[in-house]
RNA sequence: GGCCCGAUAGCUCAAUGGUAGAGCAGUUGCCUUUUAAGCAAUUGGUUCUGGGUUCGAGUCCCAGUCGGGCCA
């Protein structure tokens, strides 16, 4: 550098001009991280607090980041963001002195945090804005934020830095805060109904309560390996057995397949147990407890697809049995007569892709299911009938001794939440787990089936993707949009 | 894992195989009610990496890295 604190020299490098102006605060004795500033409004606080035709307003004091940031001559607007919004400022050389074109024009930048005190008024355009009678710098960024209209748009960026597109997009910041607010409504909701909240373990021996490869861990101590919990299913349904009748987890769960739009490896689960109900008892929940999520969060039953078209929560739901369906979509009323061999060559000509040599005969249908039908699901729809071997823990259909008592409800063109009549009968569900598990009977998790040895009451349970029914409620494209920092590949810095 | 697409200034984006540009941000001025503020001047590039073709490559070819989409 020339001379000290040459600015010119330097004004490509945006993080160096940065530092410098760093340097000439702490030579003047100024803090640029400072430990705290007094709020004592939000910025969403503001435009209450200064009445319709009034001239001036209380004073308040407000901090956040600086979002933009006008200069004009010996006056200034600037824009905070803070975790309600954001305030408008405005700063003059009348006001503030030599300080004002010494320190603010000079050294505070687009993305700083600085403090504000002073009087509401409202501009010539009527917006509610914060007359400074005195500021302070309370945190330097010594980073430029992304461009101002157009945000962050590189998505390898907007997921790997999240913070910056949630400071630059408010799409973002809006999606994101209303997943945190369903969770609240949610938690609302199963306490209203005497639900306890409950936290299982991550770490299993075995991965149960799901068919999905686990990640698998190490643990020193005990020199052996754990796996990464795939569902919060088996530990919940031992709390039934313990006398905890209605219990509910939100948790995140693992699972060592794809990502996609759909899938995150790391995803959260909420999964419920009612006793003293059955799946029939978790449909009226489910209804009750999406339509009072949208209520309470969206203020409507009805939500837009990012897909176009919307869809209606509201009122009642169609429920329809799993084979209908099938029968339905194949177009053949002798389907669950015909061999497999026939099922394949059917769904050549539905134009599905060659199934796996070694699939059962219920997989060939379910893959009809999968590809042709739930994707046409954009409805609230409450699927009915699935045939027992999808699922191992649920009661049979008293009958019809093929299907499970159980509904799947598929919103959107995806699976939102599964709900059982849950098995209660060890000796039963022991046989379905060893059917499930064929030789790999290491896969059992023994001590579950010893629980329910012990005696469960009759249940209902539930599970929900509850980042899909952020995606739903949000009318994200994608699961990433509803996880703040989804699962990228570990980036190497040189 | 397969196929397709993308990667250019801090950010958003341009650039027939022929001297890499713009807007915003930055720097220096002017500007006391702005709303993507405005005006003037100006700095800024390993065009993802490594090979190849060519007189000449951001552009064409091959391999790789990272990301996105579709499929499995």
């Amino acid at each position: 550098m020339s001379e000290p604190h040459d600015l010119n020299a330097i004004s490509n490098d945006l993080f160096a001009v940065r530092r410098e102006k760093l340097a000439i605060l702490r030579e003047a004795g100024e803090d640029p991280f400072r430990a705290n500033w007094d709020q004592s409004h939000v910025a969403a606080d503001c435009p209450a607090l200064l009445p319709e035709g009034a001239e001036e307003g209380p004073e308040v004091s407000v901090a956040g980041r600086i979002v933009a940031l006008r200069v004009m001559g010996k006056a200034s607007f600037v824009k905070l963001l803070d975790r309600s919004g954001v305030v408008q400022c405005y700063l003059t050389r009348d006001a503030l002195g030599e300080r004002y074109d010494g320190h603010f024009k000079k050294l505070v930048d687009l993305g700083d945090f600085i403090g504000v005190r002073g009087r509401l008024f409202r501009t010539k355009t009527g917006e509610v804005t914060v007359r400074a009678a005195a500021y302070g710098l309370v945190s330097k960024a010594l980073r430029p934020p992304p461009e101002k209209f157009h945000g962050l748009a590189d998505p390898e960026q907007v997921y790997r830095q999240r913070y910056l597109d949630l400071v630059a997009n408010h799409d973002s910041r809006r999606r994101l805060l209303t997943r945190s607010r369903i969770i609240e409504s949610i938690r609302r909701f199963l306490w209203s109904r005497g639900f306890a909240e409950v936290e299982t373990p991550a770490l299993h021996g075995v991965a149960g309560g799901a068919a999905a490869r686990p990640f698998v861990t190490h643990f020193n101590a005990l020199d052996c390996d754990f796996s990464l919990r795939i569902a919060l299913e088996l530990h919940l349904k031992r709390c039934l057995v313990g006398g905890l009748d209605r219990v509910f987890e939100i948790g995140r769960v693992f699972r060592n397949e794809g990502l996609s739009r759909k899938h995150n490896p790391e995803f959260t689960m909420l999964e419920l147990y009612q006793a003293y109900t059955d799946y029939r008892g978790m449909m009226e929940l489910i209804r009750s407890l999406i339509q009072q999520v949208c209520r309470e969060v969206l203020g409507s039953t009805t939500v837009a697809r990012a897909e176009g078209g919307e869809i209606d929560l509201g009122g009642e739901w169609r429920e329809v049995r799993y084979k209908d369906l099938i029968l339905g979509r194949t177009g053949d009323p002798a389907w669950f007569s015909r061999t497999k061999e026939e099922k394949i060559e059917a769904c050549r000509r539905l134009g599905l892709g060659e199934p796996r040599p070694d699939w059962e005969d219920f997989e060939v249908t379910n893959e009809v299911f999968a590809k042709l039908v739930e994707p046409t699901l954009i409805q609230p729809t409450f699927v009915t009938h699935i045939p027992r071997q999808l699922c191992p823990l649920a009661k049979l259909t008293p009958d019809d001794p093929d299907t499970i008592d159980v509904f799947e409800l598929c919103i959107n063109g995806q699976e939102i939440a599964p709900a059982y009549s849950e098995q209660n009968d060890p000796l039963e569900q022991r046989r379905m787990l060893e059917a499930q598990a064929g030789a790999e009977t290491h896969r059992i998790d023994e001590d579950f089936l010893l629980a329910l040895e012990h005696g469960m009451p009759p249940a209902g349970g539930l599970g929900v993707g509850v980042d899909r029914l952020g995606v739903l409620l949000t009318g994200a494209a994608n699961i990433r949009d509803t996880i703040l920092f989804p699962t990228l590949r570990p980036e190497v810095r040189e």
